[in-house]
DNA sequence: TTGATTTGGAAACGTTCATTCCCTAATTAG
DNA sequence: CTAATTAGGGAATGAACGTTTCCAAATCAA
Protein backbone atom coordinates (compact mmCIF):
# COMPACT_ATOMS: atom_id res chain seq x y z
CA UNK A 1 0.00 0.00 0.00
CA UNK A 2 0.74 3.29 1.03
CA UNK A 3 1.30 4.70 -2.75
CA UNK A 4 2.37 8.15 -2.25
CA UNK A 5 1.28 11.05 -5.41
CA UNK A 6 3.49 11.01 -8.14
CA UNK A 7 3.81 14.48 -9.97
CA UNK A 8 2.34 16.38 -6.91
CA UNK A 9 4.64 14.86 -4.17
CA UNK A 10 7.70 16.06 -4.22
CA UNK A 11 7.76 17.74 -0.94
CA UNK A 12 8.40 16.22 2.17
CA UNK A 13 6.06 13.32 3.69
CA UNK A 14 3.37 15.16 5.98
CA UNK A 15 2.61 13.73 9.81
CA UNK A 16 -0.23 11.64 9.85
CA UNK A 17 -1.71 8.83 8.12
CA UNK A 18 -0.05 8.73 4.83
CA UNK A 19 -2.78 9.18 1.46
CA UNK A 20 -3.45 5.67 -0.42
CA UNK A 21 -4.84 6.20 -3.57
CA UNK A 22 -3.05 7.73 -6.48
CA UNK A 23 -3.67 11.30 -6.99
CA UNK A 24 -3.59 11.61 -10.73
CA UNK A 25 -4.75 8.64 -11.37
CA UNK A 26 -7.97 9.69 -9.24
CA UNK A 27 -8.39 12.79 -10.64
CA UNK A 28 -8.00 11.41 -14.35
CA UNK A 29 -11.43 9.00 -13.30
CA UNK A 30 -12.41 12.20 -12.21
CA UNK A 31 -12.01 14.52 -15.27
CA UNK A 32 -13.18 11.59 -17.58
CA UNK A 33 -16.79 11.41 -15.64
CA UNK A 34 -16.86 15.44 -15.63
CA UNK A 35 -16.05 15.81 -18.94
CA UNK A 36 -18.35 13.51 -20.38
CA UNK A 37 -21.71 14.47 -18.36
CA UNK A 38 -20.54 18.07 -17.27
CA UNK A 39 -20.71 19.67 -13.33
CA UNK A 40 -24.09 19.77 -12.59
CA UNK A 41 -25.06 16.36 -13.95
CA UNK A 42 -22.30 14.48 -12.04
CA UNK A 43 -23.08 13.34 -9.00
CA UNK A 44 -20.75 12.66 -6.07
CA UNK A 45 -21.88 8.59 -6.46
CA UNK A 46 -20.29 8.82 -10.04
CA UNK A 47 -17.18 10.14 -8.43
CA UNK A 48 -17.05 7.93 -5.98
CA UNK A 49 -17.47 5.06 -8.78
CA UNK A 50 -15.08 6.27 -11.22
CA UNK A 51 -12.33 7.38 -8.45
CA UNK A 52 -13.07 4.29 -6.05
CA UNK A 53 -13.11 5.85 -3.59
CA UNK A 54 -16.03 6.24 -0.69
CA UNK A 55 -17.66 10.28 0.05
CA UNK A 56 -15.99 10.74 3.00
CA UNK A 57 -12.77 10.16 1.40
CA UNK A 58 -13.17 12.68 -1.33
CA UNK A 59 -14.68 15.04 1.07
CA UNK A 60 -11.31 14.64 3.25
CA UNK A 61 -8.81 15.04 0.22
CA UNK A 62 -10.92 17.87 -2.03
CA UNK A 63 -13.32 19.55 0.74
CA UNK A 64 -16.50 19.55 -1.45
CA UNK A 65 -17.34 18.83 -5.24
CA UNK A 66 -16.18 22.17 -6.58
CA UNK A 67 -13.12 21.04 -5.39
CA UNK A 68 -13.02 18.18 -7.03
CA UNK A 69 -13.76 19.84 -10.36
CA UNK A 70 -11.31 22.17 -9.32
CA UNK A 71 -8.34 19.97 -9.03
CA UNK A 72 -9.75 17.75 -11.96
CA UNK A 73 -9.64 20.98 -13.90
CA UNK A 74 -6.02 21.85 -13.03
CA UNK A 75 -4.81 18.86 -14.31
CA UNK A 76 -6.55 18.63 -17.50
CA UNK A 77 -5.03 21.94 -18.06
CA UNK A 78 -1.85 20.60 -17.18
CA UNK A 79 -2.00 17.56 -19.00
CA UNK A 80 -3.45 19.28 -22.14
CA UNK A 81 -0.83 21.92 -22.33
CA UNK A 82 2.37 19.48 -21.93
CA UNK A 83 0.90 18.03 -24.70
CA UNK A 84 -0.17 21.20 -26.78
CA UNK A 85 3.67 22.51 -26.39
CA UNK A 86 5.21 19.08 -27.29
CA UNK A 87 2.84 18.99 -30.95
CA UNK A 88 4.00 23.17 -31.25
CA UNK A 89 7.90 22.31 -30.38
CA UNK A 90 7.88 19.74 -33.25
CA UNK A 91 7.28 22.04 -35.87
CA UNK A 92 9.56 24.51 -37.49
CA UNK A 93 7.90 27.64 -38.51
CA UNK A 94 5.61 29.82 -37.20
CA UNK A 95 2.61 28.86 -39.05
CA UNK A 96 3.10 25.19 -39.08
CA UNK A 97 3.38 25.78 -34.99
CA UNK A 98 -0.43 27.55 -35.63
CA UNK A 99 -1.53 24.73 -37.55
CA UNK A 100 -0.13 22.34 -34.97
CA UNK A 101 -2.04 23.75 -32.41
CA UNK A 102 -5.28 23.81 -34.70
CA UNK A 103 -4.66 19.87 -35.13
CA UNK A 104 -4.37 19.13 -31.64
CA UNK A 105 -7.74 20.26 -30.63
CA UNK A 106 -9.15 19.12 -34.35
CA UNK A 107 -7.83 14.87 -32.93
CA UNK A 108 -10.01 15.67 -29.97
CA UNK A 109 -12.98 16.65 -32.16
CA UNK A 110 -13.91 13.44 -33.28
CA UNK A 111 -14.72 9.39 -32.12
CA UNK A 112 -14.29 8.96 -28.51
CA UNK A 113 -12.11 11.81 -27.41
CA UNK A 114 -14.98 14.35 -29.02
CA UNK A 115 -17.58 12.52 -27.27
CA UNK A 116 -16.04 13.13 -23.73
CA UNK A 117 -15.64 16.79 -24.58
CA UNK A 118 -13.92 19.56 -23.14
CA UNK A 119 -13.49 20.24 -19.46
CA UNK A 120 -13.32 23.79 -20.19
CA UNK A 121 -15.76 24.54 -22.39
CA UNK A 122 -18.31 22.19 -20.61
CA UNK A 123 -16.98 24.34 -17.53
CA UNK A 124 -17.97 27.28 -19.58
CA UNK A 125 -21.95 26.37 -19.94
CA UNK A 126 -22.50 25.10 -16.46
CA UNK A 127 -19.63 25.19 -13.81
CA UNK A 128 -18.89 28.77 -14.45
CA UNK A 129 -21.56 30.00 -13.03
CA UNK A 130 -21.36 28.81 -9.81
CA UNK A 131 -19.67 31.72 -8.78
CA UNK A 132 -17.13 34.61 -9.64
CA UNK A 133 -13.97 32.41 -9.09
CA UNK A 134 -14.42 29.46 -10.83
CA UNK A 135 -15.55 31.66 -13.95
CA UNK A 136 -12.03 33.23 -13.57
CA UNK A 137 -10.91 29.99 -13.90
CA UNK A 138 -12.34 29.06 -17.02
CA UNK A 139 -11.48 32.86 -18.33
CA UNK A 140 -8.15 31.82 -17.43
CA UNK A 141 -7.69 28.69 -19.39
CA UNK A 142 -9.19 30.44 -22.53
CA UNK A 143 -6.74 33.56 -22.63
CA UNK A 144 -3.85 30.76 -21.83
CA UNK A 145 -4.88 28.98 -25.16
CA UNK A 146 -5.59 32.90 -27.05
CA UNK A 147 -2.28 34.51 -25.94
CA UNK A 148 -0.56 31.06 -26.80
CA UNK A 149 -2.23 31.24 -30.44
CA UNK A 150 -1.47 35.36 -30.94
CA UNK A 151 2.02 34.30 -29.94
CA UNK A 152 2.23 31.79 -32.84
CA UNK A 153 0.99 34.02 -35.21
CA UNK A 154 3.51 36.48 -34.47
CA UNK A 155 6.17 34.05 -35.00
CA UNK A 156 5.15 33.39 -38.24
CA UNK A 157 5.12 37.14 -38.49
CA UNK A 158 8.61 37.62 -37.71
CA UNK A 159 9.93 34.31 -39.83
CA UNK A 160 8.10 35.12 -42.62
CA UNK A 161 5.30 32.26 -43.26
CA UNK A 162 2.50 34.55 -41.92
CA UNK A 163 1.74 37.91 -43.77
CA UNK A 164 2.45 40.76 -41.79
CA UNK A 165 -0.97 42.26 -42.77
CA UNK A 166 -2.42 39.21 -40.34
CA UNK A 167 -3.99 40.84 -37.17
CA UNK A 168 -2.87 38.71 -34.40
CA UNK A 169 -4.94 39.77 -31.77
CA UNK A 170 -8.31 39.42 -34.01
CA UNK A 171 -6.80 36.18 -35.66
CA UNK A 172 -6.09 34.63 -32.62
CA UNK A 173 -9.97 34.89 -31.25
CA UNK A 174 -10.78 33.65 -34.46
CA UNK A 175 -8.84 30.39 -33.93
CA UNK A 176 -9.43 30.18 -29.97
CA UNK A 177 -13.51 30.44 -30.98
CA UNK A 178 -12.67 28.06 -33.78
CA UNK A 179 -11.02 25.53 -31.50
CA UNK A 180 -13.41 25.52 -28.79
CA UNK A 181 -16.19 24.70 -31.54
CA UNK A 182 -14.33 22.06 -32.70
CA UNK A 183 -14.66 20.28 -29.70
CA UNK A 184 -18.50 21.23 -29.07
CA UNK A 185 -19.45 20.13 -32.70
CA UNK A 186 -17.01 17.43 -31.74
CA UNK A 187 -19.43 16.13 -29.33
CA UNK A 188 -21.82 15.40 -31.74
CA UNK A 189 -19.50 12.51 -33.55
CA UNK A 190 -18.02 13.20 -36.61
CA UNK A 191 -15.49 11.80 -38.59
CA UNK A 192 -12.18 12.53 -38.47
CA UNK A 193 -11.74 13.32 -42.59
CA UNK A 194 -14.42 16.26 -41.96
CA UNK A 195 -12.87 17.94 -39.20
CA UNK A 196 -9.52 17.85 -40.68
CA UNK A 197 -10.87 19.50 -43.79
CA UNK A 198 -12.41 22.33 -41.67
CA UNK A 199 -9.45 22.36 -39.78
CA UNK A 200 -7.34 22.70 -42.77
CA UNK A 201 -9.78 25.16 -44.12
CA UNK A 202 -9.28 27.80 -40.91
CA UNK A 203 -5.35 28.06 -41.82
CA UNK A 204 -6.64 30.59 -44.25
CA UNK A 205 -7.12 32.87 -41.00
CA UNK A 206 -3.05 33.17 -41.78
CA UNK A 207 -2.57 34.18 -45.04
CA UNK B 1 -58.54 35.55 -18.63
CA UNK B 2 -58.38 32.65 -21.54
CA UNK B 3 -55.63 34.40 -23.30
CA UNK B 4 -55.08 31.77 -26.04
CA UNK B 5 -51.66 31.03 -26.97
CA UNK B 6 -50.81 33.38 -29.94
CA UNK B 7 -48.59 31.45 -33.10
CA UNK B 8 -49.56 28.06 -32.17
CA UNK B 9 -52.97 28.38 -32.08
CA UNK B 10 -54.37 28.65 -35.41
CA UNK B 11 -56.71 25.33 -35.19
CA UNK B 12 -59.76 24.61 -33.68
CA UNK B 13 -60.86 25.46 -29.75
CA UNK B 14 -60.27 22.10 -27.76
CA UNK B 15 -62.54 20.51 -25.26
CA UNK B 16 -62.13 21.61 -21.86
CA UNK B 17 -61.12 24.28 -19.63
CA UNK B 18 -59.05 26.85 -21.87
CA UNK B 19 -55.10 27.33 -21.15
CA UNK B 20 -54.82 30.17 -19.65
CA UNK B 21 -51.07 30.95 -20.20
CA UNK B 22 -49.56 32.16 -23.19
CA UNK B 23 -47.60 29.59 -24.50
CA UNK B 24 -45.00 31.67 -26.19
CA UNK B 25 -44.25 33.96 -23.72
CA UNK B 26 -43.86 30.86 -20.85
CA UNK B 27 -41.79 29.08 -23.56
CA UNK B 28 -39.39 32.43 -23.64
CA UNK B 29 -39.19 32.76 -20.12
CA UNK B 30 -38.39 29.16 -19.65
CA UNK B 31 -35.56 29.27 -22.79
CA UNK B 32 -33.94 32.13 -21.02
CA UNK B 33 -33.14 30.71 -17.82
CA UNK B 34 -32.64 27.03 -19.59
CA UNK B 35 -29.74 28.63 -21.95
CA UNK B 36 -28.38 30.77 -19.26
CA UNK B 37 -28.03 27.88 -16.16
CA UNK B 38 -27.99 24.64 -18.58
CA UNK B 39 -30.32 22.12 -18.82
CA UNK B 40 -29.19 20.28 -15.22
CA UNK B 41 -28.75 23.51 -13.47
CA UNK B 42 -31.88 24.20 -14.10
CA UNK B 43 -34.69 23.11 -11.53
CA UNK B 44 -38.69 23.07 -11.88
CA UNK B 45 -38.75 25.69 -9.13
CA UNK B 46 -37.04 27.88 -11.76
CA UNK B 47 -38.77 27.36 -13.88
CA UNK B 48 -42.19 27.63 -12.17
CA UNK B 49 -40.89 31.54 -10.70
CA UNK B 50 -40.12 32.49 -14.37
CA UNK B 51 -42.45 31.07 -16.52
CA UNK B 52 -45.21 31.85 -13.72
CA UNK B 53 -46.82 28.49 -13.62
CA UNK B 54 -46.96 26.03 -10.73
CA UNK B 55 -45.52 22.65 -10.88
CA UNK B 56 -48.78 21.08 -11.60
CA UNK B 57 -49.51 23.06 -14.06
CA UNK B 58 -46.10 22.98 -15.90
CA UNK B 59 -46.18 18.65 -16.01
CA UNK B 60 -49.99 18.92 -17.42
CA UNK B 61 -48.30 21.35 -20.51
CA UNK B 62 -45.40 19.55 -21.36
CA UNK B 63 -45.34 16.13 -19.05
CA UNK B 64 -41.85 16.62 -17.83
CA UNK B 65 -38.45 18.82 -17.69
CA UNK B 66 -37.23 17.26 -20.75
CA UNK B 67 -40.90 18.13 -22.39
CA UNK B 68 -40.30 21.38 -21.47
CA UNK B 69 -36.85 22.00 -22.83
CA UNK B 70 -37.63 20.26 -25.96
CA UNK B 71 -40.35 22.75 -26.37
CA UNK B 72 -38.39 26.00 -25.99
CA UNK B 73 -35.42 24.54 -27.77
CA UNK B 74 -38.19 24.10 -30.73
CA UNK B 75 -39.20 28.39 -30.37
CA UNK B 76 -35.71 28.84 -29.66
CA UNK B 77 -34.76 27.84 -33.37
CA UNK B 78 -37.96 28.92 -34.71
CA UNK B 79 -37.47 32.42 -33.59
CA UNK B 80 -33.46 31.80 -34.14
CA UNK B 81 -33.82 30.76 -37.76
CA UNK B 82 -36.36 33.65 -38.66
CA UNK B 83 -34.20 36.53 -37.17
CA UNK B 84 -30.85 34.91 -39.31
CA UNK B 85 -32.78 34.34 -42.23
CA UNK B 86 -34.42 38.34 -42.35
CA UNK B 87 -30.47 39.00 -42.02
CA UNK B 88 -29.50 36.87 -45.08
CA UNK B 89 -32.22 38.03 -47.09
CA UNK B 90 -31.02 41.30 -46.98
CA UNK B 91 -27.81 40.62 -48.32
CA UNK B 92 -27.44 40.87 -52.03
CA UNK B 93 -24.72 38.60 -52.74
CA UNK B 94 -23.50 35.45 -51.24
CA UNK B 95 -20.41 35.81 -49.65
CA UNK B 96 -22.41 39.12 -48.34
CA UNK B 97 -24.61 36.26 -46.98
CA UNK B 98 -22.14 34.48 -45.73
CA UNK B 99 -21.15 37.61 -43.78
CA UNK B 100 -24.13 38.61 -42.36
CA UNK B 101 -24.77 35.17 -40.97
CA UNK B 102 -21.47 35.25 -39.03
CA UNK B 103 -22.33 38.75 -38.14
CA UNK B 104 -25.59 36.89 -36.44
CA UNK B 105 -23.89 35.13 -34.24
CA UNK B 106 -21.22 37.43 -33.47
CA UNK B 107 -24.32 39.89 -32.10
CA UNK B 108 -24.97 37.26 -30.15
CA UNK B 109 -21.48 36.47 -28.35
CA UNK B 110 -21.34 39.48 -26.18
CA UNK B 111 -23.10 41.35 -23.30
CA UNK B 112 -25.77 40.29 -21.90
CA UNK B 113 -26.95 38.06 -25.09
CA UNK B 114 -23.33 36.49 -24.42
CA UNK B 115 -23.48 35.46 -21.27
CA UNK B 116 -26.85 34.00 -21.51
CA UNK B 117 -25.08 31.55 -23.90
CA UNK B 118 -26.93 29.07 -26.75
CA UNK B 119 -29.44 27.08 -25.91
CA UNK B 120 -28.06 24.41 -28.53
CA UNK B 121 -24.18 24.52 -27.55
CA UNK B 122 -25.56 24.41 -24.04
CA UNK B 123 -27.49 21.42 -24.98
CA UNK B 124 -24.69 19.70 -26.95
CA UNK B 125 -23.06 19.70 -23.58
CA UNK B 126 -25.76 18.42 -21.05
CA UNK B 127 -28.77 18.54 -22.70
CA UNK B 128 -27.65 15.69 -25.36
CA UNK B 129 -26.57 12.87 -22.91
CA UNK B 130 -30.26 12.37 -21.76
CA UNK B 131 -31.21 9.83 -24.61
CA UNK B 132 -30.76 9.48 -28.14
CA UNK B 133 -33.84 11.44 -29.46
CA UNK B 134 -32.39 14.90 -27.24
CA UNK B 135 -28.82 13.95 -29.24
CA UNK B 136 -30.46 13.69 -32.24
CA UNK B 137 -32.65 17.19 -31.61
CA UNK B 138 -28.71 18.63 -31.22
CA UNK B 139 -27.74 16.94 -34.37
CA UNK B 140 -30.22 18.51 -36.05
CA UNK B 141 -30.17 21.84 -35.38
CA UNK B 142 -26.15 22.42 -36.12
CA UNK B 143 -26.72 20.38 -39.50
CA UNK B 144 -29.50 22.83 -40.39
CA UNK B 145 -26.59 25.37 -39.75
CA UNK B 146 -24.15 23.44 -41.67
CA UNK B 147 -26.23 23.54 -44.42
CA UNK B 148 -27.34 26.78 -44.74
CA UNK B 149 -23.65 28.33 -44.45
CA UNK B 150 -22.91 25.57 -47.26
CA UNK B 151 -25.87 26.62 -49.40
CA UNK B 152 -24.85 30.46 -48.95
CA UNK B 153 -21.10 29.73 -49.83
CA UNK B 154 -22.35 28.02 -52.80
CA UNK B 155 -24.46 31.50 -53.76
CA UNK B 156 -21.45 33.35 -53.32
CA UNK B 157 -19.55 30.93 -55.81
CA UNK B 158 -21.79 31.54 -58.50
CA UNK B 159 -22.67 35.29 -58.37
CA UNK B 160 -18.67 35.24 -58.50
CA UNK B 161 -18.21 37.01 -54.81
CA UNK B 162 -16.49 33.36 -53.23
CA UNK B 163 -13.77 31.72 -55.17
CA UNK B 164 -14.48 28.26 -56.70
CA UNK B 165 -11.57 26.99 -55.11
CA UNK B 166 -13.11 27.36 -51.87
CA UNK B 167 -14.77 23.39 -51.13
CA UNK B 168 -18.48 24.61 -49.44
CA UNK B 169 -18.25 21.49 -47.47
CA UNK B 170 -15.43 22.32 -45.53
CA UNK B 171 -15.77 25.59 -45.35
CA UNK B 172 -19.31 25.55 -44.14
CA UNK B 173 -18.34 23.14 -41.56
CA UNK B 174 -15.05 25.70 -40.47
CA UNK B 175 -17.88 28.41 -40.08
CA UNK B 176 -20.06 26.30 -37.81
CA UNK B 177 -17.44 25.75 -35.31
CA UNK B 178 -16.24 29.15 -35.32
CA UNK B 179 -20.03 30.49 -34.54
CA UNK B 180 -20.05 28.26 -31.94
CA UNK B 181 -16.89 29.01 -30.67
CA UNK B 182 -18.36 32.40 -30.40
CA UNK B 183 -21.09 31.31 -28.28
CA UNK B 184 -19.02 29.30 -26.17
CA UNK B 185 -16.38 32.32 -25.74
CA UNK B 186 -19.42 35.06 -25.46
CA UNK B 187 -19.99 33.10 -22.17
CA UNK B 188 -17.04 34.81 -20.59
CA UNK B 189 -17.64 38.41 -21.54
CA UNK B 190 -15.63 40.00 -24.48
CA UNK B 191 -16.33 43.14 -26.48
CA UNK B 192 -18.37 43.85 -29.28
CA UNK B 193 -14.95 45.16 -30.76
CA UNK B 194 -12.98 41.81 -29.69
CA UNK B 195 -16.04 39.87 -31.63
CA UNK B 196 -16.30 41.78 -34.78
CA UNK B 197 -12.92 42.07 -35.60
CA UNK B 198 -12.52 38.18 -34.97
CA UNK B 199 -15.68 37.84 -37.11
CA UNK B 200 -14.12 39.92 -39.88
CA UNK B 201 -11.13 37.76 -39.72
CA UNK B 202 -12.84 34.49 -39.97
CA UNK B 203 -14.21 35.31 -43.56
CA UNK B 204 -10.90 34.81 -45.18
CA UNK B 205 -12.59 31.24 -44.87
CA UNK B 206 -14.13 32.06 -48.49
CA UNK B 207 -11.45 33.71 -49.80
C1' DT C 1 -78.75 21.22 -16.67
C1' DT C 2 -75.56 17.27 -16.45
C1' DG C 3 -71.42 14.87 -17.65
C1' DA C 4 -67.11 14.70 -19.80
C1' DT C 5 -62.90 16.90 -20.34
C1' DT C 6 -59.14 19.78 -19.60
C1' DT C 7 -56.44 23.33 -16.92
C1' DG C 8 -54.57 25.50 -12.54
C1' DG C 9 -52.32 24.86 -8.51
C1' DA C 10 -51.12 23.36 -3.80
C1' DA C 11 -49.64 19.68 -1.22
C1' DA C 12 -47.65 15.26 -0.80
C1' DC C 13 -44.26 11.62 -2.31
C1' DG C 14 -40.29 9.02 -2.80
C1' DT C 15 -35.70 9.60 -4.40
C1' DT C 16 -31.39 11.40 -4.87
C1' DC C 17 -28.30 14.80 -3.80
C1' DA C 18 -24.23 17.04 -1.46
C1' DT C 19 -22.46 16.99 2.84
C1' DT C 20 -21.28 15.69 7.69
C1' DC C 21 -20.33 12.49 11.48
C1' DC C 22 -17.95 9.14 13.64
C1' DC C 23 -15.22 5.40 14.20
C1' DT C 24 -11.10 2.83 12.76
C1' DA C 25 -6.44 2.66 10.73
C1' DA C 26 -1.88 4.38 9.84
C1' DT C 27 1.55 7.37 10.43
C1' DT C 28 4.88 11.07 12.95
C1' DA C 29 6.52 13.59 17.12
C1' DG C 30 8.18 13.32 21.56
C1' DC D 1 4.83 3.80 24.49
C1' DT D 2 1.63 7.66 24.18
C1' DA D 3 -0.42 11.54 22.08
C1' DA D 4 -1.40 14.01 18.06
C1' DT D 5 -2.64 14.01 13.45
C1' DT D 6 -4.37 12.66 9.18
C1' DA D 7 -6.73 9.28 5.90
C1' DG D 8 -10.48 5.78 4.80
C1' DG D 9 -15.09 4.68 4.66
C1' DG D 10 -19.84 3.65 5.89
C1' DA D 11 -23.88 5.42 7.91
C1' DA D 12 -26.68 9.32 8.88
C1' DT D 13 -28.69 13.88 7.65
C1' DG D 14 -31.29 17.47 5.86
C1' DA D 15 -32.37 19.76 1.78
C1' DA D 16 -33.70 19.82 -2.86
C1' DC D 17 -35.10 17.45 -6.65
C1' DG D 18 -38.50 15.70 -10.29
C1' DT D 19 -42.86 13.93 -10.30
C1' DT D 20 -47.64 12.57 -8.95
C1' DT D 21 -51.95 13.25 -6.83
C1' DC D 22 -56.01 15.51 -5.90
C1' DC D 23 -59.40 18.85 -6.08
C1' DA D 24 -61.46 23.14 -7.70
C1' DA D 25 -62.42 25.84 -11.86
C1' DA D 26 -63.63 26.44 -16.60
C1' DT D 27 -65.04 25.05 -20.82
C1' DC D 28 -67.68 21.95 -24.48
C1' DA D 29 -71.16 18.32 -25.79
C1' DA D 30 -75.65 16.68 -25.10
Amino acid sequence: MTVATLTSEAKTRSRGRPREFDMDAALDSALRVFSKRGYHATSISDLTEAMGLASGSIYKAFKDKRGVFLAAFGRYRQLGRRRLEAMIASAETGRDKVFQMVMYYTELSYGEAGRKGCLVVGGANDFALLDEEAAAHIVTAFAADEKLMADLIRIGQADGTIPKTVDPAAAALAFLCFTKGLRVIGKTGRSREEMVSAAEAAMKLVT
